[in-house]
DNA sequence: CTGGGTGCAAACTCTTTGCATTCGG
DNA sequence: CCGAATGCAAAGAGTTTGCACCCAG
């Protein structure tokens, strides 16, 4: 009953997706706007929001940002630079803390996690005036 | 020259900060101005954010919410109930995640680390019908 | 054709700001 | 007294929604 349909649209804002790094919706909409002024905000955010439900992108909530969306749905976690902002992907496996200590401290059933790193990227590392 | 006024506002925010449970601001200004209906939600936010500067409390921004506040400010993380998105605090130590790995996967010098579990709540876990 | 998708604009929520007034120290 | 802190209202920023029109399948 619900096939979903493919549009010019989504292609462009996942084509965003994979070209910005870790955008806001709205650096999304900046994008695709550029090349489709047709395109509008709220097609952007719905077709985001569609992504993340169908699995298609993350939504990533990190510090002091708005939304992000991340096109790749791996298992993976983020560096937050803080100089420039800039976000990166982190591919390591994060050996899981102590489920059963969180649990006993809080009482809680535990069944995730999530995790963000801060640093200074190689970038800012290099070039101190940026700081 | 900038000496920090005490002033009933605070006093009340902060207390709401106590009783509430990591309240959002909004949430803050409900508490307050139940009680004192004058109190603007532009003092709410000027106080809060005060308070975050002067280490009087802390900023926690989760997963899907707005800006919360926490009046906990010792190093602890939070608990989120998938079920009706209670917020508990995790005393635990958490083993750092190996910075050198992280640091080799991204090349950022890595200087922080925040995280954040999900489960159920004791409440959720025996009252099923809530999920 | 048909209904899922889109554009537009208005509505909403959360947060910030300018400015005159108040009041803590 | 003096200037930090408030209250009010208006402005921003990000996101959502109602509705008529459009186009992918």
């Amino acid at each position: 009953m619900a096939a979903e349909r493919q549009t010019k649209q989504k292609a462009i804002i996942y084509e965003a997706l994979k070209t910005l790094d870790h955008p806001t919706a709205t650096e999304v909409y900046g994008y695709v706007h550029e090349r489709y002024p047709s395109v509008s905000r709220a097609t952007v955010f719905r077709v985001l929001s569609g992504f993340s439900s169908s699995g298609r992108a993350l939504e990533v909530r990190l510090a002091g940002s708005d939304m992000r969306y991340d096109y790749n749905v791996n298992e993976h976690y983020h560096v937050h630079c803080r100089c420039c902002g800039k976000i990166a992907d982190v591919e390591v496996t994060i050996k899981t803390p102590a489920t059963k200590t969180v649990s006993e401290s809080c009482g809680y059933l535990i069944d995730g996690f999530a995790a963000e790193f801060f640093g200074i990227c190689p970038a800012c590392a290099e070039n101190k005036s940026c700081c």
